[in-house]
DNA sequence: CATATATCAGGCGCACTGACATGA
DNA sequence: CTCATGTCAGTGCGCCTGATATAT
C-alpha cells in the first residue's frame, strides 16, 4: 500500500535534449512502423522508394547516400522491392560494377499510397502543436541534423 | 566520371517530422553512446541511476516506469550496477515480491560525473541553435512526447 | 480468483563493421 | 596501384513479447 509512484521521468531527463529526441523518436518509429506494416512495408522500403522517385534511377550506392540507409542493408531492401515488382535492378553497361535501380509504375503507385499513409501519421504525431510550431520544430530539427552531418 | 550525386535526402524526407526525429535521434544516440562509453557506461545505466537519484529508493518496476527502460531489461542493468557498487538491491520486507533498489554514495558520484559528461554532449548537439531556440526545441519535443503518452 | 513483481529466453528492426570479389 | 561497388556474414543495442514463479 504505498503512495503513487511519480510515474514521470526524472526532470533531468525531461529537459535533456538528447533524451527527448530519442524518446520522441521511439514513439514516432512505433507508430510509423505499425502504419507501414498495414501496407506490408517497412521504413527502409519507403526510404528507398522515396529516394528513387526523387532522384531517378540510381546505383545502390547512390540510393544509400540519398536516403540514409546503410549500403550493406540496401541489398536486402532492393531484393525485397524487386520481389514485389516495385523496382527494377539491371546492370549498368557503362560501369559494370553498378546496378541501376529504377522504380516501376507499380512502385510509384505504392509510394503514393505510403505517402498518404505517412501524412496521416505526421498529423497525429504533431497533434498538440500549432501549424507554426510544427514548422518551427521541423526547422530546428533540420538545423541540428545538418550540424550532425559535419562531424 | 559521373556528375555529383545529390547526396541530400529527398525533400519528402527532409520535411517529414518523423524522419527528422529518428535521424536526429540516431545521431544523438551515437554521440551519447560514445561519450558514455568513455566512462564505461551505457544509456540504460545512466537512466536508472538518474531515476533512483531523483525518486529515491524504488522497486525495479518503479524504476522501469520512471525512466522508460523496459522492466525486462531493468534486471540486467541493475545486475551490472550492483556489480559495480553503484546501487544496492535488497528484498522489500513489506512486500516480498519486490526488491528495493538504492543508489550508493559511489553511484551518486558516478552520476555526477555522467551528468557533466552529458551536459557537454547537449551543448555540441545543439550548437547551431541559439539559447532561445534550444528551449523552444525542448518545449516542443516535450509537448509531442506528452501527447504520445496518451495513446 | 485476478493482479503485480522479478526473472529469463528469445525475436525483430535497425545501424553498423569487416571481409571479399569485381571492376574502374 | 588505388578506389568504388555490390554482396554477405555477423555484431550490438534497444524495444518488445511471452512464459514462469512468486507473492499480494
Amino acid at each position: 500500500m504505498d503512495l503513487m509512484a511519480d510515474d514521470s521521468p526524472p526532470t533531468r531527463l525531461r529537459t535533456m535534449a538528447s533524451w527527448l529526441m530519442t524518446q520522441v523518436a521511439v514513439g514516432a518509429d512505433r507508430v510509423v512502423g505499425e502504419r507501414l506494416a498495414t501496407a506490408d512495408t517497412r521504413r527502409h522500403h519507403y526510404r528507398v522508394l522515396a529516394a528513387l522517385d526523387e532522384s531517378g534511377p540510381s546505383s545502390q550506392a547512390e540510393v544509400a547516400r540519398n536516403c540514409g540507409v546503410h549500403s550493406s542493408d540496401v541489398v536486402a531492401v532492393v531484393n525485397d522491392l524487386v520481389g514485389k515488382g516495385l523496382v527494377d535492378r539491371s546492370p549498368d553497361p557503362a560501369d559494370r560494377r553498378r546496378n541501376t535501380i529504377t522504380i516501376t509504375a507499380v512502385g510509384v503507385g505504392k509510394l503514393r499510397e505510403l505517402d498518404a499513409l505517412l501524412a496521416d501519421v505526421q498529423d497525429e504525431l504533431l497533434a498538440p502543436l500549432t501549424t507554426d510550431e510544427r514548422t518551427e520544430l521541423v526547422r530546428l530539427l533540420g538545423l541540428v541534423l545538418e550540424h550532425q552531418g559535419r562531424s
